[in-house]
RNA sequence: GAUUCGGUAGCUCAGUCGGUAGAGCAGCGGCCUUUUAAGCCGUGGGUCGAGGGUUCAAAUCCCUCCCGAGUCACCA
């Protein structure tokens, strides 16, 4: 290690990288600090190509003097000009620099001259730079910051490791001839190992996938204004603890120092919504991180978030209401913002713009997921009992003897883990027979009663319980219940479910006393679901994978 | 867990029959005051995921392992 360029790790440092350390060096020693504290700027890109819309060159120079800050994302330079593209917020916008000293156009000098242009020619590809000056249009018409002034040019932080910026993309005749090229239209950093383990550098570089991520967090927001408009308070409910229950899944366990005891990260924070529906709050919800020790696939992460909601006073039947409606709702907004952002690339007016979304909010216009439409999603969804949509499979579940079931089942070389059910053997048929087929968005409904202990017996049908699942494109996207609220049945329930959990299967939970206790206090009767924002956010933003909409997900340590 | 594919320069990739590695972009030096694939001239850069084996010789063939992606299995 030399006293300049300290590697700051164990791996050596490539070319590229010290020559951005000299880059420092030089600028340090021209009296530039690379790494002042603040810029004051009045614009960001998007805003200024809006102002900039439609006018010309002579019509933007009277507007004013307009500043912005963001990150170099391409640099042309050619002698004593330069034109960059700069990032501020995923929008770029070009900016030009000129050295400047004879300009013969009053006011339009950069203004610093020597002292700033050796700064200029230092830049690297993701520095920051701060630039104040006015619009312009180039020859060729294109929207550019020119910089001017004294204060036209700052360079804002240095970039000392090169970004993973997209090379262009060259498009050839059959000949091979290379006939055109493209740069930074589309995502060329397509290491998906690096893109999730750097996500800040996938981020940088690929302004669509941070754009997936601002449409989640929108579809976030709309989750939440409909469940506050619709009178549900939001909470906060333990994530770790010490009985973890709520759903059958493995937990991570951990420890307490101080209290020398284990627990566990939640799977579920289904058992303390309902405490606090006890506690007399009549609507909650509570967008939780839950964690399941369990395997990791394109639609399952470690830790994933979910949206979960309990109303007095109403059944399973009212909770499709709400999910239909959050989710349309949701939807709706997603697809507004993509043709909003779209709409200059497309070259759609305002006027047909403003048309669209208005198609948009009718319902009019579909929702696609990986090419194929889900023409139904913004009518009413299909309710599809498990029985009745293996009656239309020709399978009458009621009307058949256990040995007829489990002849089915061999016949088909089918494998129900565990012992036969009837219960099992009807969801085994439904897995198997109709889940395959499932596109358009239907409430799977009416399960086996044996298919949980928090649900209460459907009030039709003995065998059954009265919850649903929703699949859209063939994922399940939730889970629902007219929640059980009876405490003798719900002991019995529970400690069946711990008796099986000594017999040795799996994904069984202890029994929660305390939870027990506020039922037996008494407990209204409820509906509640839960909603996968995960999936949710994979089905609006047309994602294949779970892990591409986390920032972050889970990666085994480099 | 099973199985398929992949790991070569900062990025994206090529590398034939085994003969000590190439391209484009990025980088570096030079020229260039409206470029946008900027252009022109010159130029550096590699533990070919790791380890072992076969061979005169391995990015290439064999074995083991690591990492990733996909498919299947598992998954109230």
């Amino acid at each position: 290690m030399s006293e300049q360029i300290s590697t700051g790790g164990a791996q050596a440092l490539t070319d590229q990288e010290l020559a951005r350390r000299e880059n420092l060096r030089r600028i340090r020693e021209l009296g530039v600090e690379p790494y002042p504290y603040r810029f004051e700027f009045s614009h960001r890109a998007a805003d200024l190509r809006l102002m900039g819309e439609g006018k010309e060159s002579a019509a933007l120079r009277v507007l004013g003097t307009y500043s912005l800050a963001g990150r170099v994302v391409a640099f042309r330079g050619s002698g004593k000009t330069a034109f960059l593209n700069i990032q501020d917020d995923h929008e770029r916008i070009q900016v030009y620099l000129r050295k400047d000293d004879d300009a013969q156009e009053a006011g339009l000098v950069l203004g610093q001259g020597d002292a700033i242009w050796p700064v200029v020619r230092s830049l690297d590809l993701g520095d920051f730079i701060g630039v104040r000056g006015v619009l312009m249009r180039t020859k060729s018409g294109e929207l550019t910051l020119q910089a001017v002034g004294p204060n036209g040019f700052e360079l804002l932080s240095k970039s000392i490791k090169p970004l993973p910026f997209p090379k262009v993309e060259e498009t050839k005749d059959e000949s091979g001839k290379v006939i055109g090229r493209k740069s930074f239209q589309s995502s060329l950093f397509t290491d998906i190992e690096a893109r999730y383990r750097q996500r800040y550098a996938d981020l940088a570089v690929n302004p669509e996938v941070a754009n997936v991520f601002r449409l989640r967090t929108a579809m976030v927001q709309e989750v939440r204004s409909y469940l506050l408009e619709q009178q549900f308070l939001e909470v906060e409910t333990p994530t770790l603890q010490a009985i973890y229950g709520g759903a059958s899944a493995r937990p991570f366990v951990t420890h307490h120092n101080a209290l020398d005891i284990p627990l566990y990260l939640r799977v579920s924070n289904e058992l303390y919504l309902k405490r606090l529906i006890a506690g007399g709050f009549d609507r909650v919800f509570e967008f939780v991180k839950d964690f399941r020790n369990e395997g990791i696939d394109r639609t399952h992460n470690p830790e994933f978030t979910q949206v979960e909601f309990y109303q007095a006073y109403a059944d399973y039947n009212d909770m499709m209401v709400h999910f239909q409606a959050i989710w349309q709702r949701a939807a709706k907004t997603v697809l507004k913002l993509k043709a909003r952002r779209s709409a200059l690339a497309r070259g759609v007016t305002p006027e047909a713009l403003e048309r669209e979304c208005q198609a948009i909010q009718a319902g009019d216009v579909p929702l696609v997921y990986q090419g194929r439409e889900l023409t139904t999603f913004f009518g009413q969804w299909e309710r599809l009992p498990v029985k009745t949509a293996l009656k239309r499979k020709g399978v009458d579940i009621d009307a058949m003897a256990d040995d007829e079931l489990q002849d089915l089942i061999k016949r088909n070389h089918w494998e129900l883990d565990g012992t036969f059910t009837r219960g099992r053997a009807m969801m085994l048929a439904f897995e198997e027979m109709v889940e395959p087929d499932l596109w358009e968005p239907a409430f799977v409904m009416d399960h086996p009663l044996e298919s949980t202990p928090l649900c209460k017996v459907h009030r039709a049908d003995p065998t059954l319980v009265e919850r649903f699942e929703p699949a859209i494109a063939g994922m399940e996207v939730g889970n629902s219940y007219s929640e059980l609220n009876d405490p003798i049945v719900q002991r019995r329930l529970l400690e069946q479910q711990v008796e099986r959990g000594r017999g040795g299967e799996d994904e069984t939970h202890p029994l929660d006393e305390d939870f027990l206790r506020a039922m037996e206090y008494g407990m209204p009767p409820m509906g509640g679901v839960g909603i996968g924002i995960d999936r949710m956010a994979m089905l609006l933003t047309d994602q294949s994978s779970i892990r591409d909409v986390l920032l972050f997900p889970l990666q085994r340590p480099e």
